[in-house]
RNA sequence: GGCCCCGUAGCUCAGUGGAUAGAGCGGCAGACUUCGAAUCUGCGUGCGGAGGUUCGACUCCUCCCGGGGCCA
């Protein structure tokens, strides 16, 4: 299992007890943390989940596992409960040791559990540089780097990429729209008509490099760097070369590929019977661009408008001899904006496109980011810009920082005092909770990873929020005696597990408020 | 018509096979001469519906209803 070596203490026992039980077959046994305090710390449903391929009694066989598991001093009792439940209690020694590990690992807890470091590129937003970003692009941006960061915090080597759809239809219309404004008239029919267009009509030069810029800029502000720029413009220069790999074929005077072999609903043209590339040529190019780029893993972040386009990317992987599974295409919902309880309508045709640097204005990027991201993504989110904005305890992000902003206060004045776990002794409930909390990041981390699923980063930052502030509430750290260094540690894990969850979602971590 | 996402508390949402389903907002009542009250402590209602799989289903399968989206 992922996670600190504390649980990996108690979880190895298990499985040479079960091993002895049940002979070699694999096992793996997971740990839970019971609801009700009265089922102990930890549970293990191992002999619920053993016993029909055992054709023994889950009971029977949970009750041997508690009499043979060897657990030395960390475990207080271990008991059978319910249809064979497995629960355990963890004495003071546990948690001493569950504090020496985060102390050592400091700002490193919870890092690197990747089994086999890749070299990943996480393509994101990748908006058409015909206008600023808008909050959709800005769910992809705040949701693809938490994805990209919670990569890289397992140990994979992850390039962020933005493509430039600079070529094609959209983009005349866009420059024919600035160059209309600039000699001020009005634009084409179904021309870009916002007050930006009036911007860089005014500006001269290329509206299309003046948009990139822009975009980026907005991105950077957004805490989102970039790590490349891939222009259609250049890689379509590969194009001849790119179609040539592929294995197509002619029907009605154009030519296909057979995307329909990887589960595409019908097969793609590629090149018209007029001669003219489609825009799925363009894919194709792009993707073998990525391919020969050395990438061990795609992943592409799309919008749900998008998510016909999962079949025919893996088609195009395999089309050129790659994997189809290393192509990941992860698809989020859409955002709505309400407003004191209204809907802030985003279309695009009208001026009221809400802009990303217009949410940044109002909520701020620590909010907006939080917000972006604290829902799954395949979930419809919506944002109450209101509440977004107020700086008050009914902001969950604030909620989180200022428990940070806490800590530093306390490590401030604690004037050079050592944190450190101290000897077994008891410790309080407030204590006990806190620190079992702090356990559970390493495998948060894991399964947010795993599952593309940075939404679990705030959840779990809440709770553990949550936990500092009663255990703070309910006990004095600084001159608390024999308590305090314990205590500090506590503070002191507690303060880089915030931080560390922040950064995942690309918050900061104010050491004053 | 086909495909995708969603339906959990008044509202916004967690919870991808385990024990009595959670949090925030909104509402009510309390707690600062003490390390930061942007905090803490109490009080409540709910898994859209019907079948099925399972020792066990909010979770997996089928059908139906409802909302959103994409394609046609």
């Amino acid at each position: 299992m992922v996670g600190p070596a504390v649980l990996r203490r108690l979880v190895e026992p298990l499985e040479s007890a079960v091993r002895a039980l049940a002979g070699d077959g694999h096992v793996e046994v997971e740990l839970e943390r019971p609801a009700d305090p009265a089922h102990g710390d930890y549970a293990t449903t191992v002999a619920l989940r053993l016993a029909p391929q055992l054709r023994r009694s889950p009971r029977e066989l949970a009750q041997e596992l508690a009499d043979r598991v060897e657990l030395g001093g960390l475990v207080e009792e271990v008991s059978v409960a319910g249809p064979g439940f497995l629960n355990l209690r963890v004495g003071a020694a546990w948690y001493r040791a569950a504090l020496a590990e985060l102390l050592e690992a400091g700002d490193r807890y919870g890092a690197g559990f990747a089994e086999t470091p890749e070299r990943v590129q996480v393509e994101l937003v990748s908006a058409n540089p015909t206008g600023p970003l808008t909050v959709a692009s800005a769910r992809n941006a705040a949701y693809g780097d938490s994805v990209a960061r919670l990569l890289e915090l397992a140990g994979h080597h992850v390039e962020r990429e933005y493509y430039v759809n600079d070529l094609g239809a959209q983009i005349d219309l866009f420059r024919e729209s600035v160059a209309a404004r600039a000699r001020g008239e009005e634009p084409p029919e179904g021309g870009y008509l916002g007050d930006y267009v009036a911007g860089i009509a005014a500006r001269g030069g290329d509206p299309v490099e003046w948009m990139v810029e822009s975009i980026r800029e907005t991105l950077e502000r957004f805490r989102v760097q970039v790590d490349s720029w891939a222009f259609q413009s250049e890689i379509e220069r590969d194009l001849d070369a790119a179609l040539a790999e592929l294995d197509l074929y002619e029907e009605d005077g154009a030519r296909w590929l057979r995307t329909t072999t990887w589960g595409d609903d019908k097969d793609r043209v590629v090149v018209r019977s007029d001669g003219r590339t489609t825009y799925f040529a363009a894919d194709a190019a792009y993707m073998r661009s990525k391919l020969a780029r050395g990438f061990e893993r795609l992943i592409y972040v799309l919008g749900a408008d998008h998510h016909g386009y999962v079949a025919r990317l893996k088609a195009l992987a395999a089309a050129y001899g790659h994997d189809p599974d290393r192509v990941e295409v992860l698809v989020y919902q859409l955002v709505h904006l309400t407003q004191g309880g209204e809907a802030r309508k985003a279309s695009k045709r009208r001026g009221d496109v809400v802009f990303l640097d217009e949410l940044i204005d109002e909520i701020g990027v620590d909010a907006a980011r939080w917000y972006l991201v604290m829902r799954g993504h395949e979930q419809t989110v919506e944002i109450d810009v209101d509440l977004a904005r107020e700086k008050s305890e009914k902001n969950q992000v604030y909620y989180v920082q200022y428990a940070h902003a806490r800590i530093c206060g306390i490590l401030r004045n604690a004037d050079g005092a050592a944190p450190e776990p101290g000897p077994p002794s008891e410790l309080a409930g407030e204590e006990r909770e806190l620190v079992k909390r702090l356990a559970e990041l390493p495998g948060v981390a894991a399964e947010a990873t795993e599952r593309r699923a940075p939404h679990a980063i705030p959840i779990y930052a809440v709770r553990l929020a949550d936990d500092f502030h009663r255990f703070y509430h309910h006990h004095r750290v600084l001159g608390s005696g024999e308590a305090e260094p314990f205590r500090l540690g506590l503070c002191s894990a507690t303060r880089a597990a915030i931080a560390r969850c922040l950064d995942l979602i690309g918050v900061e971590a104010p050491e004053r408020m």
